[in-house]
RNA sequence: GGCGCGGUAGCCAAGUGGUAAGGCAGAGGUCUGCAAAACCUUUAUUCACCGGUUCGAAUCCGGUCCGCGCCUCCA
């Protein structure tokens, strides 16, 4: 069956083709930059990141735009707490945000846009939106009348309270019955930061920017819009009647929206302080490869429940992986081919490839990879899988590693060099030959210390990192 | 209260009508100077619970219990 995505506007799992057929005009829902990102971000990204990548191994081309939003209350108040202007204060973590986003092996999204280099594009849409009459001023600030669109509430089927379609709405009790009405244009607050446009002294609303920019760089209409599932409501609906109550056209054709994750079975929050960043779980001595396949296993649309014992099973995964690849480059294999074996390959990619068809399924994904693996061991084990053998599953490997990029291991700084560790085993394999087994496990045993894993086979000795 | 998601082995998790994938952990074994890696065997007669539909249900329907999210800023 063809790639297909559940969808929240429709409910329901759809075939997605581009409009165009070709490229896919994909929006998301970038870092709020007050702040490290943390581990439920990144889930959220690492979604983002899985879902660009299988989009471009099925042949597509991505135009993907990623906002980061750098003006908002939070931003505005801790860099005034800290005598700082806001773009002082959300450069550092801006800066943080993409090394975090390399450290995993996020890909850069093809364009990266700030909401405050784009107030332009921004007023403009609150301009249409005034002159179509879906908008209102209050001391100074412009609001969205959700009454005059009638469609408010489609993507999040939230229950607008008895509204009508078309309904008047008398002024007086206006704030009963536009309970839901947000603001696009905030006027001018004390020393708060501010631009002066037509719309008055003041600043955007958050929603704004990201129909702004979308539309922009995309066109009316997306292809996928995607972000985390607290931005249904109110974010996402409100982006929709910003931009279909000036367009008139369906803003974007396939909203995705990935679950949260949660820690231990509980949410997340500051009180309980279970909340990780990166860079916690780094000095942790947990590899970015592990956290990137914890986040990547769990299939978007289901909690992830965030563990520090699935982070180690992540990591002797992954182990299990690596030398499975090592021994396939390494064993000296007959020169033949096991046909069933090839067929087992081929078999095994169509599956992987029909898990990532059916919106994203990487658990069942990954449980093509791991039998194919046992299987392709079993075979080397007996002597069977041969040089014709190789060739595709090293390629099998290829295509699994495009999406879930865990083979290669991330080398710190300061780490052993390779040299270095050749030299070592030179030494340690003159050592056993003349069995002094002490000299020889003491050279394995340091270079375990140094995150480096020897083997001995028949065919020589074979390391690894950890 | 409204809307939505979920409860599958010690842990993570796939499976939406045909008789329980996969990973981690555990136990035993093979191999090995010792390890490591790998392989083999083993670990859910059962899918929160109770009814129902069906030749047949983890999968469909009804009900109950439990957990979580959104409805206010939130990935």
């Amino acid at each position: 069956m063809a790639l297909r995505f559940y969808n929240t506007l429709t409910q329901s799992v759809d075939a997605f083709v581009p409009a165009d057929g070709r490229t896919v005009r994909m929006y998301t829902c970038g870092p709020t930059v007050y702040n490290y990102v943390h581990i439920g971000n990144l889930r959220t990204f690492t979604f983002q990141d899985l879902l660009r990548r299988w989009l471009a191994a099925r042949g597509l081309v991505l135009d993907h735009v990623m906002n980061i939003t750098d003006v908002d209350d939070k931003i505005i108040r801790k860099a005034m707490e800290q005598g700082k202007t806001i773009t002082e204060y959300t450069a550092a973590y801006e800066k943080a945000f993409l090394e975090d986003a390399a450290t995993l092996r996020l890909q850069r999204p093809e364009r990266l846009v700030r909401a405050t280099e784009h107030i332009p594009a921004m007023v403009d849409i609150i301009e249409g939106l005034k002159q179509r009459g879906l908008t209102y001023e209050s001391e100074g600030s412009t609001y969205y009348r959700i009454s005059r669109f009638p469609e408010y509430g489609k993507l999040s089927r939230i229950d607008v309270g008895g509204m009508r379609a078309g309904a008047r709405v008398d002024v007086d009790e206006y704030d009963k019955d536009n309970a839901r009405d947000f603001v696009l244009w905030k006027a001018r607050k004390d020393d708060e930061p501010y631009w002066d446009t037509a719309l008055g002294a003041g600043r955007p609303g958050w929603h704004i920017e990201c129909s702004a920019m979308a539309m922009q760089y995309l066109g009316s209409t997306l292809d996928i819009h995607a972000g985390g599932i607290d931005l249904t409501f109110p974010h996402h609906e409100n982006e929709i009647a910003q931009s279909e109550g000036l367009t008139g056209q369906p803003f974007a054709r396939f909203w995705m929206h990935s679950e949260h994750l949660i820690i231990d079975q509980t949410k997340m929050s500051k009180s309980l302080g279970n909340i990780y960043t990166l860079r916690d779980l780094l000095a942790m001595g947990y590899t970015p490869e592990a956290i990137r396949y914890l986040l990547a296993s769990v299939p978007y649309r289901k909690k992830l429940n965030f563990t520090l014992d699935a982070l180690a099973a992540a990591s002797a995964s992954i182990d299990r992986l690596r030398s499975f690849k090592l021994r396939l480059e390494t064993d000296r294999l007959p020169d033949s081919t096991q046909a069933g074996l090839l067929e087992r390959t081929a078999e095994a990619l169509r599956q992987f490839e029909e898990a990532l068809d059916d919106d994203l399924n990487t658990a069942e994904a990954l449980g093509a990879v791991f039998e194919l693996v046992r299987d392709a061991n079993t075979g080397m084990d007996a002597g069977e899988l041969g040089r014709g053998n190789a060739g595709p599953l090293a390629e099998f490997l290829a295509r699994f590693d495009a999406i879930f990029d865990v083979l290669r291991p991330t080398v710190a700084e300061g780490a052993i060099s390779d040299a270095e560790v050749d030299a070592l085993i030179a030494e340690r394999t003159q050592a056993k030959r003349s069995r002094d087994f002490q000299r020889a496990d003491a050279i394995r045993a340091g270079l375990l210390e140094k995150g480096v894993v020897l083997e001995d086979t028949k065919d020589g000795v074979r390391w690894k990192r950890k």
